[in-house]
DNA sequence: CTCCTATTTCAACTTTTGTTGAAATATAAT
DNA sequence: ATTATATTTCAACAAAAGTTGAAATAGGAG
């Protein structure tokens, strides 16, 4: 991952409500989760919470798919790696004081 | 580390000058870098490059020391570890997509 | 086609973040 | 004391990000 795309995914991930977002979809692994349910989870309303989902997308860090009126949003696992891996490589050289911690 | 301090940190690194600046801090490693040496590098301002260098200690993910009229940055890596710690385990829940990364 | 549900888009607005250059502070050298 | 160096602070401004509620779009059900 690239140094453009690594500060998006820091900016995206760096707000109460997509960080929560984000913990949320995690937990619902591979099947996802709606933009409705993912707006009830997070106590936001449904333009904050689509004004959210776009960020993270747009971040690459999670992915839409339409099933029928929903949306379905999913953590992208890679993206989240590639970010990760670049904050533990290219930023902190692999220094065991940070490697130790995953 | 808990989430307010994860948010703050994320935030920090998710802007280009303050990225290149712990970049250029991980090199220096425990000698750290002046201010003014730092300004240089990264090719900012004085007045812009304290302002940056205030919000990556702020986020604790760095600290300071006066040292005579220069004051010496440092990367604290045990921050470092701790937010990248958080984004893994806390968030991932060290799903192997991202563990396999560093 | 009309109605209902799910979600996004938009414009207006507020808040936060970043930039600039000048002035202030702190330390050291002469 | 005076001068020079290193850095921060400040106020004014510019730009970006977040919030709000209303309107628009898209898909499915009757």
């Amino acid at each position: 991952m690239e140094e453009q795309a690594v500060i998006r995914a820091l900016g995206a991930l760096a707000q109460e409500t997509r960080l929560r977002i984000l913990r949320y979809l995690v937990t619902m692994g591979p099947a996802g989760a709606a933009a409705g349910d993912i707006s009830q989870e997070v106590g936001a309303s449904a333009s904050r919470t689509s004004f959210h989902l776009s960020t993270l997308a747009d971040a690459g860090l999670i992915n839409a798919t339409r099933a029928s009126r929903s949306i379905i949003y999913r953590v992208d696992f890679d993206a989240m790696g590639g970010m990760i891996g670049y904050l533990v490589r290219d930023c902190c050289k692999s220094d065991p004081r940070v490697t130790t911690c995953c």
